[in-house]
DNA sequence: CAGAACTCGAACACGTTTGTTCAGGTTGAC
DNA sequence: GTCAACCTGAACAAACGTGTTCGAGTTCTG
């Protein structure tokens, strides 16, 4: 325990001191979420990258890693609550009012470029932490759909024979899907939004008359 | 080359058996298909499972596992290869003739299975094989896919504003989206196939006049 | 200057997996 | 019975990842 640095937060000690210390803890501060930063791209490139990977690209040494985070999971940990909150204040700039689905078209368009980049980090995430604590990070995502889809069934334009959850679930699986393609030269980056979002329109709009139906 | 078995195993001469020491020994006489099942079903419980966690579930050492397969990605090349024939036979057995929205229809409702059952396996294979072998073993998959969508476009039943392998995705993808729905107990897996069907329908067929068209 | 705070590379202990080698056991063919 | 084919567990080497420890360096502060 006497090697181990003491961590971001010291601030029992330097409760009144001015200026100096603070601006350290600002300084180390920043440098954690550069580090973070660094981190996020590393696994952006690579799902499997070790913490060695990840230490080298931020341009630190792996013992300066391990002192801010305990275990490799909390490090994966961090980089995905900063991913969904730059992810979220990147939505919160977009509009999800008016036309349900005009909004799903435009929570698409915004939700597309983090997708894109991001999804390896996702898959990296989704494989090394409980499953509970995915759920949780993605819970205001999650909840930004549904809202749509919700009003959507409501105002009678999305369709009501499906499950809300299927629905969700849709709008997240074409999102990654599409993130796959593109990373695979499969389809274009510049046009995915517009084709993720007609599927989607289609899929989870009321059923028009080219559907057939099964029943007798 | 000492450690080589020879032949694939001793079928010729299986008919008459005495008195077997133990089950072990009898299972130790299977040949290299059972085997093959038990990879299979250990690798679609767990994507992770080692050479040993394989072995152990075919009843088998793992030195017997190395004599038959030079390497750990030879074995679970052979599993996926074996997995696709066995969704081959059982497509094979399907009507993909007459209308596309019902032969789609049907080709989902015979994949659902599968898929159900096997997508963990795709999904190992996915991360230990390289992507041309995936994408090899698929071919003939796709290839079912991709007529139906052709045959649907230009009857003039399926959409014309998206790329071919986008919609060949999405219904790949929505697949397997509902099977780890299925897995994780957000889905019922009675009711997949009709939810998969009902969404492909509606994403792939001709816009309906619930569309809303972005040109006139 | 002295010391706290932070950092660094090197190296260690530990676990896991892959792939190989070895010495021996069972089985059926001849 | 003998022999070869086939199987086996035990044990090994090598590689890789995680997490820890050590000794030493830097830099800012008092």
């Amino acid at each position: 325990m006497a090697a181990t640095p003491r961590g971001a937060g010291d601030r029992s000690r330097s409760a009144q001191r001015p200026a100096p210390q603070a601006e350290r803890r600002a300084d180390a501060r920043r440098n954690i979420k550069s580090i973070l930063d660094a981190a996020q791209l590393c696994l952006a490139r690579d799902a499997d990258a070790s913490v060695a990977d990840m230490a080298k690209a931020a341009g630190v040494g792996r013992v300066t890693l391990y002192g801010h985070f305990k275990t490799r999971a909390d490090l994966v940990d961090a980089v995905l609550t900063r991913t969904m909150e730059q992810s979220d204040a990147a939505l919160d700039a977009t509009d999800t009012t008016g036309d349900p689905r005009e909004a799903l078209t435009r929570l698409v368009g915004a939700s597309w470029r983090i997708v894109h980049q991001l999804h390896s980090v996702l898959r990296a995430a989704h494989r090394e932490l409980p499953p509970e604590r995915i759920r949780a990070v993605h819970d205001r995502t999650l909840q930004r759909v549904q809202t749509i889809i919700d009003r959507g069934r409501d105002a009678g334009a999305f369709r009501d024979d499906l499950p809300q959850r299927w629905m969700v679930t849709t709008v997240f699986s074409l999102m990654h899907a599409a993130a796959e393609d593109t990373a695979a030269g499969r389809l274009d980056a510049d046009d995915a939004a517009r084709v993720i979002s007609a599927t989607l329109l289609a899929a989870l709009t009321a059923p028009g008359t080219a559907v057939p139906a099964p029943a007798p």
